[in-house]
DNA sequence: CCGTTGACTCTTT
DNA sequence: AAAAGAGCCAACG
């Protein structure tokens, strides 16, 4: 039963997808997981939580489908990730991010 | 294999 | 607007 695919076959394709996304711009947990072929938004969170490469893997880059940034375990907490996100140019309003402007299609 | 849990999301109160 | 309920899927014990 292959249950568990090493560390987890779908966590390595979201670091996969979350790489792509460019610099200035977010994604979402929903939209993520539904380029990867799945609707395991809960995953894929969880699978950022454990982010075992957080340079390579910005999860501060991927935000809640309704444009608020969602959670943060990394160092420094959703403040820091508040902070990297308008570091890289993005505009934050009222706690909430523009998914119409920064929200990264695939 | 089953039950619980969770960086989620959607709908209904 | 805010809270609660239901649904979703993978990881863990």
């Amino acid at each position: 039963m292959r249950r568990s695919e090493g560390v987890g076959l779908f966590a390595k394709k979201v670091y996969a997808y979350l790489k792509k996304v460019p610099k200035g711009k977010v994604t979402t947990y929903k939209e993520l997981a539904n380029t990867i072929g799945s609707k395991a938004y809960r995953a894929v969170g969880s699978a950022l939580s454990e982010n075992k490469d957080p340079v390579k893997v910005p999860c501060y880059r991927v935000v809640c489908s309704d444009g608020t940034i969602g959670r943060y375990s990394a160092a420094g907490g959703l403040k820091k990730k508040i902070e990297l996100l308008k570091k890289d140019g993005i505009k934050i309003k009222n706690g909430k991010i523009d998914l119409q402007r920064f929200g990264f299609r695939f």
